[in-house]
DNA sequence: GAGCCGCCGTTGGTATACCGAACCCCACGC
DNA sequence: GCGTGGGGTTCGGTATACCAACGGCGGCTC
């Protein structure tokens, strides 16, 4: 029975050095704010290979998925650039984040279980009664998990999966797009109607209201935030 | 005046091996059946290296691209697989679909110009008159051809790209996903009205028809095809 | 004869060396 | 003083060698 009694090792099962160098690489450029202007923009293979301790090979390779993502940009003897997106880029995601989000509204009205779509008052609430959260940058990260709770109830993993890639790119603009707090109480009751139209399974309204409140959010980008 | 006469080269700027082995790759996935049970599933590096006559280094780059987007899955130590879609996963690109098309119908009707939009009247009618064109296979590319052209309407990159990937796994089954001749009649009455109400740019009845237009090939995916 | 153990081949992961093109800077000439 | 050209340096692209783990297969044992 000894045998039996050692503690079993959870078996380090590091994942592969590109992984980790891709994890480390997004944190890393998602955590700084690219639109300082002191902001380092570029990147070199061999001084990153050098600081994450590993050769060129796996770090080429977590380089070219955070590309293809479009968060940075390599370019054959120049370097690698951190992207900075565009205003007319920002908005386009915006527009496909509300396609999304609006459709989701839509699936959800007809396969989330009422305890799912009952969840969402706790995002909203919790939120709600943390004044201190209204400074914007918190109030941004809150908005982005309420609707990513709406695109969760779904049910539809694709959607999901093309939605947080999205969401990426929006938070890095998080700080430059500041909302005045009126903007903030209006979403709070946006929010809340979305979640009535859920409850009452009402598809179309559910769908109506939560393309007008991100597209609402657009023509507020569009009007008074600058980029670049 | 010589120099200004002399032919320019056209630059051979033949694009990176790995954009070319990607290329290739792509095309020669997209192109076979993968849902041919005799479909040869299993990739090894070194055999398309040596068949492609590069190393291995930019192979492995373009593999990891189509890794990310879906078509093939690396394992480590075991080898390379093509994808076959599940039909839960066929099913979540069409609604996904779903919500791109019909919020790129909406924007069209703000953005796109008349002849833009009169443009799309090509597209139907000359598929109409080739009675031969109602084969099914090529039924589904014209369809596609339609349906890709409406995105392109809502002149947002970000849409047209996101959907091009999707319709890329879509294509894939489309030998699979027979429609009955009354079907295909019946999308061709909903692409006449879809183009009327872009016309009229009545951006409510435009998003509402390409959505149920789409979610209708839905419906029929989910109860008369069968994958796996 | 059946089942288990270990060897070995296969295959993706990683490290490293080399290459050639683009950029930068300085020297030279006008 | 300015423009130009050449050479060195920098950098990503590519090739290749080595590594480690998974799995199959054969032999050994009971």
């Amino acid at each position: 029975m000894t045998a039996t009694h050692i503690t079993i090792e959870p078996i380090v099962e590091s994942q592969s050095l590109k992984a980790r160098a891709y994890s480390a690489l997004k944190a890393a450029i998602t955590g700084m704010n690219i639109y300082d202007d002191n902001a380092q923009l570029k990147l070199e293979e061999r001084d990153l290979s050098a600081r994450f301790g590993i050769s060129r090979t796996p770090l080429r390779e977590a380089l070219a998925q955070l590309d293809q993502e479009g968060l940075v940009r390599v370019v054959a003897r120049r370097g690698i650039f951190i992207v900075r997106k565009s205003k007319a880029e920002i908005l386009e995601m915006i527009t496909v984040w509300a396609a999304l989000e609006s459709m989701s509204a839509r699936e959800a009205c007809a396969v989330a279980s009422d305890a799912e779509i009952a969840g969402l008052h706790d995002l909203v609430d919790a939120f709600k009664q943390d004044e201190v959260a209204l400074r914007m940058g918190e109030y941004s990260d809150a908005n982005i998990r309420f609707h990513q709770a709406i695109i969760a109830l779904s049910h539809n993993a694709l959607l999901e999966q093309i939605s947080d890639s999205l969401f990426l790119h929006v938070r890095a603009i998080r700080n430059r797009a500041i909302f005045e707090n009126d903007r903030v109480k209006r979403s709070i009751a946006d929010h809340k109607e979305i979640i009535a139209a859920l409850e009452t399974r009402n598809a179309d309204l559910a769908e109506r209201l939560v393309r007008e409140h991100t597209l609402k959010l657009r023509a507020h980008v569009e009007a008074f935030v600058s980029l670049d």
